[in-house]
DNA sequence: GAGTCGTGGAC
DNA sequence: TGTCCAAGACT
């Protein structure tokens, strides 16, 4: 019979290899008393959902030197915000950042709720979210299940039932070994274990904190665990995106509406995006260049080739879409990743843009 | 439960 | 190149 696992093994692991992270208060700081802003702990959470810590770090240095306070966050515009938050991808998330923080302003004095059931009243704030902001801010004794601690309670007790069926015995698998003490350690330590040794591929089973219990690594599959359920294939959707040039410089825009893909975000003017034939869409009359490259750009449930047209017009050209952005406004790093791939592609048509 | 919603890195 | 994947939320 192999030895339970013990949340107190991993605690010792996690004080002496827990990672630095900009947002975080390690072992040897929280042991001393110092507490986590939660204001840096749900701006981290709501950035790392579904975002590796290396592409969260540099956003999360920008927006706390920005906006130190939710106060001054709530405060922001929404341009600024979704600007800022460009190229992070999921904008719904940036959305309702700010949703959020003018709750917690307008709602809650300013400062964040510490009970996993009013955090999960917010906007953004979901079941991950609100346990591991009372967890990690407010050392409550919640439960954090995200996608590494699936992995790690799906291989320690050898669970072959694919996801999401799986998703309440792997919560109440972690449940059971949530301590008293210490619990927001202990999300973080278990997360850190998934990120950094129970990995999804070639995990180090050799070096584990956990190796003796583990049933995967006695059965030889922690490496196939866990099992997902299959997953559709991406569709090939086409468009047409239009870069209109003033003969001041100026680049024709818009602002793309509150919802759906992209919402909130500034870019070029597009056709619809279909699958079958592309309807021309332009946002003036003009006479359009289609550039010889295409944009490919893959979202989470399509492949998207743009064909981008490219157009110069004079100082009365009145669009029926978008607005003209002056050149020195122009900032290619406040647009997601595909209208920036449009942008590579056109500059060289562009006059000042060499 | 299933679909929508981004991006960059690893392999 | 294509595929999978990452500290999910919302509909």
């Amino acid at each position: 019979m192999r030895e339970t696992a013990k949340a107190a093994d991993l605690l010792d692991w996690y004080d002496v290899h827990a990672r630095d992270m900009p947002w975080r208060v390690g072992p040897a700081r929280r042991a001393a008393g110092e507490r986590p802003d939660p204001y840096r702990i749900w701006l981290s959470e709501v950035m790392l959902q579904q975002t590796t810590v290396a592409a969260v770090t540099q956003y999360f240095n920008r927006f706390t030197a920005r906006w130190p306070t939710v106060a001054d966050l709530a405060a922001a515009e929404d341009g600024e915000v979704m600007g800022e938050w460009a190229g992070l991808g999921y904008y719904a998330r940036a959305r309702n950042l700010l949703k959020c923080a003018r709750a917690v302003v307008a709602e809650h004095g300013g400062r964040f709720p510490s009970d996993h059931a009013t955090l999960l009243t917010l906007p953004g704030i979901g079941p991950y979210t609100a346990a591991a902001i009372a967890a990690i801010a407010f050392d409550a004794p919640e439960t954090v299940v995200d996608g590494n601690v699936e992995r790690v309670m799906a291989r320690l007790h050898d669970i072959h039932t694919p996801l999401p069926a799986a998703k309440p015995a792997l919560t109440a698998a972690s449940a059971a070994l949530t301590p008293a003490a210490r619990p927001g350690d202990y999300a973080q330590a278990v997360m850190d274990l998934g990120a950094t040794i129970c990995t999804p591929r070639s995990p180090a089973c050799g070096i584990c904190p956990w190796r003796a219990p583990c049933a995967a690594r006695a059965e030889g599959t922690a490496p196939e665990l866990p099992k997902k359920s299959p997953k559709k294939a991406k569709p090939v959707r086409h468009g047409i995106a239009y870069v209109a040039q003033r003969s001041d410089g100026a680049l024709l825009l818009e602002r793309r509406e509150d919802r759906g893909l992209l919402g909130g975000m500034l870019g070029w003017p597009c056709s619809d995006w279909t699958e079958g034939a592309t309807a021309d869409a332009p946002p003036l009359h003009a006479d359009w260049q289609t550039l010889n490259e295409e944009a490919r750009h893959t979202f989470t449930h399509f492949h998207l080739r743009l064909r981008i047209d490219v157009t110069q017009v004079d100082m009365t050209a009145a669009p029926q879409r978008g607005r003209f952005i002056p050149r020195a406004e122009f900032q290619p790093g406040q647009l997601p990743t595909v209208m920036r791939k449009v942008f590579d592609l056109a500059r060289v048509s562009l006059v000042n843009f060499g």
